[in-house]
DNA sequence: CTTGATATGTCAGATAAGAGACATATCGTA
DNA sequence: TACGATATGTCTCTTATCTGACATATCAAG
């Protein structure tokens, strides 16, 4: 039962809060789109399709949190992309924010 | 900027994992939905509609995540909420995620 | 006695997000 | 030379979810 409840956590954390999964995918090591679908279902067993993460992960870049460089092997082109200062900045806030939730629980516990 | 940051997680937070939002309100003390709009308000900012609260608290309780007892003082009806052994299951879950999450960055700082 | 707060409920319509199709191109291998 | 993998992109339609309206009832205060 805790491990159904994990796995239905692990969906929804990386859907409902796909821009920071991505971020922190790509913090990790600079990462193309095609990669993050790849260890997102070898790391989590969540399929993300690329109808999703191709135009968020544009958005990402223009609001500012992601950076891209064209990486060209051969005439095969790659959009690589690394997190920005103000990518880093919302991680950040997302790991203090956690912290706070597990804190909270440790005081009424 | 970090705290336009931390008031965006709030609110994704709050309403994307509402029902993760409930449990853990009615987990520190039994409680009914209008309380639950109005100490959310208070406590976080986020405003709930009525409209999203009182479907998804019977959904809960359907589901087995929630019981309720009916409180009556005068002919004023309300319906006080508890969280299940299966609540506190996937509450535990949550926080078990949320320290992974947090364990995750440490090994990669 | 009427207004605002407490309290719960349903439901139609809006809205936001995503799936899956359409589109294109390179490369390795069978 | 054709298929599967790599690689990115757009767009329509569906689906899921929430907003806000409709509905009802008690109570306190002005």
């Amino acid at each position: 039962m805790a491990d159904t409840f994990r796995k239905q956590l692990v969906q929804r954390f990386c859907k409902s809060l796909l821009d920071i999964h991505i971020l922190r995918l790509i913090q990790k090591e600079p990462m193309w789109g095609y990669e993050i679908i790849k260890q997102t279902e070898q790391l989590l067993g969540v399929k993300l399709t690329h109808g999703a993460v191709y135009p968020l992960l544009n958005s990402l870049e223009t609001r500012g949190y992601l950076r891209s460089r064209k990486e060209v092997k051969g005439r095969r082109a790659r959009k690589t992309y690394e997190v920005t200062s103000r990518g880093i900045q919302l991680i950040e806030a997302y790991y203090n924010y956690l912290r706070e939730q597990l804190l909270k629980q440790d005081i009424e516990a």
